[in-house]
DNA sequence: AAATCAAATGGAAACGTTTCCACGATTTGG
DNA sequence: CCAAATCGTGGAAACGTTTCCATTTGATTT
């Protein structure tokens, strides 16, 4: 079946593609007789804009460039749902790129993609301070924004959390609740600045309790490897009494690997996690976990990005700082050998959803 | 900064674009000399084709469309990572679409997507029986492939499993292991096909041992109510010992309601999901299921998909039955009032991964 | 040395659209 | 009632490619 282009229409309302183009585009004048007539011919004909021929032309796609590290973790599925929500709304459409964590993938992700003639980007990319995506981009003067990354230097613009500030938050609940020896759990640290970010927070922590510095364990998400680290690291530091991973995929997996090697959570073990997506009020025990706004994230960064494209301009450099949130679960209690249970005051009752709002917020509207 | 084109190319090589492009895309004879010399030229230009002028002027984008209906189900996340991967060995890129579980969404995202010039679909339909996408995929003469979706009739092509034999399967091991009161709990069973399979196979297990036909219990993802139509389905038949849910995620989901409502697991309720997520082996307890080669499907489509297309011609109408594979959990035992553990031979203990491969696989290879 | 042939090359059209520009027709103001 | 302004309209260029076709060049055969 031939595709039916603005010729055909224009033939079949006896105009000219121009007029066509003018009514169906509302962009320019004309009368009621051709705008009637150019109407029907396009129902009838069944006309649809070819959308390549107008980027071509336009030098525009309303399309948007979407790099993330992978789609398995469902942090990043939830922020790209809001980014397609978002984009939607504003009449623009995503193209999806994986990066699995790489600088180098990010960069060729970006680059095919612009060949497509997209308007902007919204990325999540492995190491802010040395991205060769972000660099390129710069160069280009391309819109975009960072998702979870988080910007100190001269800063791109990003819609993220305060990580540093969020882990601190959890180390030091975990040591109220009588923690005096944690591990920090990761994967991807090398390649990924948000595992380092929470463990500098979690390490500010002790240090001004004055305990022990978080044994840093690092894994892949390999079930066995898993299994292996741990147990290494309960004959290394018997005492740790809480570990803190680096996300809620892992912290899902430790539950796992903990109880194979006969450790009783929360009683022997505590777990936290970090990022709150949906499973970990799903699964038993319940993971405790700091919560982060993920959709919301997607959707604020997609409307920085095309109210940039529409004002024809980078977005304004500067970090949107959301609010996180942290919500206990059943893997977290106290050290019961340290701190018992009828001492607390109720607040602390694991129980209990505590919520913890960043004070750091910046406002979004500047 | 400005875009580099063809041309640009040309004036610096010292040559025309015809010749440029021929020696870029390897596509017509040329000299050594203007050959060194054009590769040169766009290696200092930094020079990359615009996707869109080339899409206009070969009518055909390398671009494949991907509709489905969520992406927060690690399902259809897993099924995109396997397009991704094999649409991105043979120079094809994927523009994705959400579709919510609702067939005029499909339409709609198709229509946009189609627009752009795509060259082939994979997409999974709510229900292919009456999909409007379909009909204008089939219309229009759009290669396509179906995924998870099954088809019957006249058939549009599709990689899938059997779901209704699965479920069967799923069905005679509920009742060998002693289950007689059998719960069916579904999400979107008005707007999925694939749930509808999955419960007339379970009924078809216990029509055939003469045991009663399955409760069935429609819910949303509401935790809230999940809770209320379990404990409802309670009161209704106290003596449901086994739940059998439509996919993981409501399994994921139902281990936390039932232990809401007091049920011990396994030992009071058994549970068994559907899909194979990987979720389901890192929680505890682990969850049964029935194991769907989820990546390889959407392998699979796409190989096809982009097979017609290179020969220029609809994907042939022909079902691709991939295997699946049943994977006990500790979800699941038998009925204890019923049959005793130590009765039972050593193949069927809960916690040995039994194996179980579709006897009706057709090949693939026609 | 003339004739034949193959290889290399560039001009130009085409893909489907938007938009600038110019032109004729109509309306407005003096 | 004429000049000026306004409106509606279509022609044509442009966006960046690929590819057909004709032409030029150089090599090979008679």
């Amino acid at each position: 079946m031939k595709k039916v282009t603005i010729r055909d229409v224009a033939r079949l309302a006896g105009c000219s593609i121009a007029t066509v183009s003018r009514v169906l585009n509302q962009s320019g004048p004309s009368s009621l007789e051709n705008k009637k007539r150019v109407l029907e011919a396009a129902e009838t004909l069944n006309f649809e804009f070819n959308e390549v021929g107008r980027s071509l032309q336009r030098q525009s796609s309303k399309t948007l460039a979407v790099i993330i590290p992978t789609i398995s973790n469902p942090v990043f599925a939830d922020a790209v749902e809001g980014i397609q929500a978002s984009a939607a709304e504003s009449g623009y459409r995503i193209l999806l790129g994986f990066a699995n964590y790489d600088s180098e993938q990010e960069l060729k992700s970006l680059e095919t993609l612009m060949a497509h003639q997209i308007d902007g980007v919204v990325l999540t990319v492995s190491d802010v301070e040395n991205s060769l995506a972000i660099e390129r981009l710069e160069q280009d003067s391309v819109p975009y924004c960072l998702i979870f990354n988080q910007s100190r230097n001269p800063d791109s613009p990003a819609v993220c959390i305060d990580n540093a500030l969020a882990a601190q938050n959890v180390g030091e609940r975990l040591i109220k609740l009588g923690h005096k020896d944690i591990a920090f759990l990761a994967v991807q640290m090398t390649s990924s600045d948000r595992s380092r970010q929470r463990y500098s927070g979690l390490c500010e922590a002790t240090r001004l309790s004055g305990i022990a510095k978080p044994d840093l364990v690092e894994v892949n998400y390999e079930p066995d490897n898993l299994e292996d680290s741990l147990s290494r690291l309960f004959i290394k530091r018997p005492d740790v009494s809480a570990i803190f991973a680096s996300n809620d995929m892992l912290a899902l997996a430790s539950v796992r690997a903990l109880r194979s090697l006969g450790k009783k959570i929360p009683e022997e073990v505590s777990i936290v996690g970090f990022d709150g997506i949906a499973l970990t009020s799903l699964v038993h025990p319940t993971i405790a976990t700091v919560f982060t706004p993920n959709r919301e994230m997607g959707r604020r960064a997609t409307a920085l990005v095309i109210d940039a494209i529409k004002n024809n301009r980078k977005v304004t450099h500067q970090s949107v700082m959301l609010p996180f949130e942290f919500r206990s679960g059943q893997s977290l209690t106290f050290n019961q050998t340290n701190v018992p249970m009828h001492r607390l005051s109720p607040e602390h009752r694991p129980s209990s959803s505590l919520q913890m709002k960043s004070s750091q917020t910046k406002r979004a509207d500047k």
